[in-house]
DNA sequence: AAAACGGGGGC
DNA sequence: GCCCCAGTTTT
């Protein structure tokens, strides 16, 4: 795929995946901008299903809704309210941890770079940028392994690392571009651009495809 | 570079 | 039962 290619691909996406099916920390930014829940949301959906996630979120919300109620729970009550995502306890630290942080660092608000958020327990380049993107509307790109592996098999870009595909990403794609990728790359991954077995027959985009894998 | 974390859902 | 899931941290 050319890099003149990339706008009429995803506006072809964009038909194909309406919001209503889009990712889970899409979702919740759709309904609510606060960089705190798409921070939560985006920490607690790592190597989880969307539709579990969604459903502890809300249920998580309903009793956090700012880093003060985070540090009034302990680590163990954390547990028992996101139970069910996979890592709990390992999130739970985490969340408490960053609770702490964000009150004593940064005045109770999730600070709004690149760098702070990577400083913060749990927190690597994709929720980074995704809080960025869906918390600040600050121009970012979210590289999960949908991304990096779709954008290999186009032969848009040819990288090890999703890293590498981050910045190769960001010289190719039109800055007003950007956020779209974050979440219909996500859906097209999830449903035809398959890790395994794509379904080429039913992609929208095929003749677009490089067909590098 | 590889292992470890982890419950839930699909097959 | 076995395998996978919008990753990150530790060895």
């Amino acid at each position: 795929m050319k890099r003149e290619d990339v706008p009429k691909v995803l506006e072809i996406l964009k038909r194909e995946f309406p919001k209503w099916n889009a990712p889970v920390v899409h979702m919740i930014a759709q309904h609510d901008k606060d960089p705190f829940r798409v921070l939560v949301c985006a920490l607690l959906s790592t190597r989880t299903k969307d539709e579990l996630t969604w459903r502890v979120c809300k249920r998580f919300f309903e009793k956090v809704k700012s880093p003060e109620d985070l540090i009034k729970l302990s680590e163990k009550e954390i547990e028992e309210l996101i139970y069910p995502v996979g890592f709990y306890r390992v999130k739970a630290k985490q969340l408490k941890e960053i609770g702490k942080i964000l009150i004593e660092k940064y005045g109770g608000k999730v600070p709004d770079t690149l760098e702070e958020l990577l400083k913060l327990p749990g927190v690597g380049r994709k929720v980074a940028n995704l809080v960025l993107s869906k918390g600040f509307n600050k121009p970012a790109i979210v590289v999960d392994v949908h991304v990096h592996r779709i954008v290999n098999r186009w032969c848009l870009v040819k990288t090890k690392t999703p890293e590498e595909t981050e910045r190769k990403l960001m010289e190719i794609v039109p800055k007003e571009l950007w956020s779209d990728i974050n979440y219909l790359l996500v859906a097209f991954g999830q449903t035809i651009c398959l890790p395994r077995k794509p379904k080429c027959e039913e992609c929208p985009v095929e003749k677009y495809c490089g067909k590098c894998l």
